[in-house]
RNA sequence: GGCCCCAUCGUCUAGCCUGGUCUAGGACAACAGAUUUUCGAUCUGUGAACUGGGGUUCAAAUCCCCAUGGGGUCACCA
């Protein structure tokens, strides 16, 4: 039986490469209909926060990501927070040290600083030096007596770790050059490395699927395993996610938080195909594609080793695109919040004219990428839009002119408007004043929206309707 | 700096494992044309890449080595 788990730590938003990583270790979960497991990492506890957790499960759902086991479904491997489990790292520790495989360090964080500082300053690796491994019983003593605070050191054996990556294949590491690296903080709180190994062996994880920023921590996962008495899982460490700057994605890129995507009114299923691109591909070479309909596809050694850089243009083509081709009774749904916030419709949602929004909706969403757009869209249908400077001037033409009179003419022969009459009418007002094209609809678009781009001009004069369209051009005869 | 991972159009990628079918395919973006009597949307098309150097081979994007470049890691963060 498969048993994947994302084990994010609670310090800040999810953003797109955490969440492409948790999307990975589902799908790899549903491919193989294992288990997906949620474990929340939250023993740094000056950095983590409820609220972080809890954000973290709604954008999650959000994305359509559930599980089987975690924090807030319970499962027969818990607790799935690891700030309910210090003691069973502890006891773990305590065994470590009784059989010799750890020991305490008493250096400090400040001594500790000022070493590494010193080893970059002369080209040496930074790393720490053991020197506290090898006290003398007396020595011992004297530090046990003193009180100070002190961490525990996992002594780390020499050998060549070998293991088998599922997306780099065989990779090597001399752990040699590995410090002893901290597995008890002074505090009394375990630290990544530790807590990590004890939870994938205690949760039967199977498989480790994480950033490639942890292939360079595997070896001492590898290390503490066997300390564990423990057949390592297997690894598959997935490239990274970059920004346009080629450094890591991180929240100075801008708005990369999933929250904050749902926020903007992206359709997760449009997040969620981006999120499979980075990184890999469908055998039939479709960019837009249902996670289910790939499911039985997806081959995880098949993933791309490189690591891809985030591109914002290529997420709204794509979510523009689901936006096309979605439910109108949904896109009502989204779009509602939006415009209330925007004041352009009634906050009581059965004041709303749901019959002349869904119109509006329809004209519009082949225009956007996200639901928030929206108010930007549509604003021209329920606010007098203001016309520059240049549109005034522009207007007041002769021929522009010529043609917003001519239209007006026709527009007070008529009682209502459609897309056909207003077509019909256009037909007349070229032949009226010789002018077409960009020519004869851009005085009309601008006059009626105030905008040089915008919907097919027959429906928004359609949804205006003929008593706002007389009003719109009159201000400018 | 040591160690590790990686390297195809500007970007995401296919091809690489199992050399020949690759004058390297698709998508986003860019540009051009068509369509819409309109901007946009849509459709069609164009330009755009195997990091460099050595090998192996009849033949290399594909296998090997080196160089270069990028990234990661070496925390009482995860």
């Amino acid at each position: 039986m498969v048993r994947v788990r994302f084990a994010p730590s609670p310090t800040g938003l999810l953003h797109i490469g955490n969440a492409r990583v948790a999307v990975f270790n589902w799908l790899f979960a549903k491919r193989l209909q294992g288990t997906f497991i949620l474990r929340i990492e939250d023993t740094d506890v000056a950095r983590s926060e409820k609220k972080y957790m809890t954000q973290l499960i709604e954008d999650l759902h959000w994305l359509g990501i559930t599980w089987q086991e975690g924090p807030d479904v319970g499962g027969q491997y818990g607790p799935y927070l690891q700030s309910e489990r210090l003691h069973i790292y502890n006891d773990l520790c305590q065994k470590f040290l009784k059989e010799g495989m750890a020991y305490k360090c008493y250096c400090t964080p400040e001594e500790l600083e000022e070493r590494r500082r010193i080893a970059r300053h002369t080209g040496k690796p930074p790393r720490y030096d053991n020197r506290c491994r090898n006290f003398t019983d007396t020595q011992k003593e004297a530090f046990e007596t003193s009180g100070l605070n002190y961490t525990i050191r996992f002594k780390v054996p020499d050998e060549l770790v070998v293991f088998d990556d599922l997306i780099r294949g065989t990779c090597q590491f001399d752990t040699s050059l590995t410090g002893d690296f901290v597995i008890m903080r002074s505090d009394g709180t375990p630290s990544f490395h530790f807590a990590v190994t004890i939870d994938d062996t205690l949760m039967n994880i199977t498989h480790v699927i994480r950033g490639e920023d942890h292939l360079s921590n595997t070896p001492c996962h590898i290390l503490l395993f066997h300390a564990l008495k423990q057949k390592p899982p297997q690894f598959a460490h997935l490239s990274l996610t970059m920004g346009a700057d080629r450094a890591l994605l991180s929240k100075r890129h801008g708005a990369f938080s999933i929250s904050e995507y749902r926020k903007l009114g992206y359709l997760p299923e449009g997040l969620l195909n981006y999120m499979m691109m980075l990184g890999w591909s469908p055998k039939d070479k479709k960019e837009k594609f249902k996670v289910g309909d790939i499911i039985d596809t997806f081959e995880i050694n098949s993933m791309s080793k490189a690591s891809s850089v985030f591109d914002q243009q290529k997420l709204d083509w794509l979510s523009g695109q689901y936006i096309r081709e979605a439910d109108l009774e949904r896109l009502l749904t989204l779009a509602i919040p939006y415009l209330q916030e925007a004041g352009f419709v009634s906050t009581e949602e059965s004041k709303i004219d749901l019959s002349k929004l869904k119109l509006i909706i329809d004209a519009v969403r082949g225009n956007i990428s996200c639901m928030s757009q929206i108010v930007h869209e549509s604003e021209i249908f329920f606010k007098d839009v203001v016309i520059s400077e240049n549109h005034v001037e522009f207007l007041s033409s002769e021929t522009s002119q010529s043609i917003l009179s001519a239209f007006y003419m026709e527009l007070q022969k008529l009682n209502n408007l459609s897309p056909e009459i207003f077509k019909d009418i256009l037909k007349t007002v070229q032949k009226e004043t010789k002018v077409n094209g960009k020519g004869l609809y851009m005085p009309i678009r601008i006059a009626l929206t105030g905008r040089e781009h915008g919907p097919e001009l027959y429906s928004v004069a359609n949804i205006l309707g003929i008593n706002a369209c007389k009003t719109k051009i009159e201000r400018f005869l």
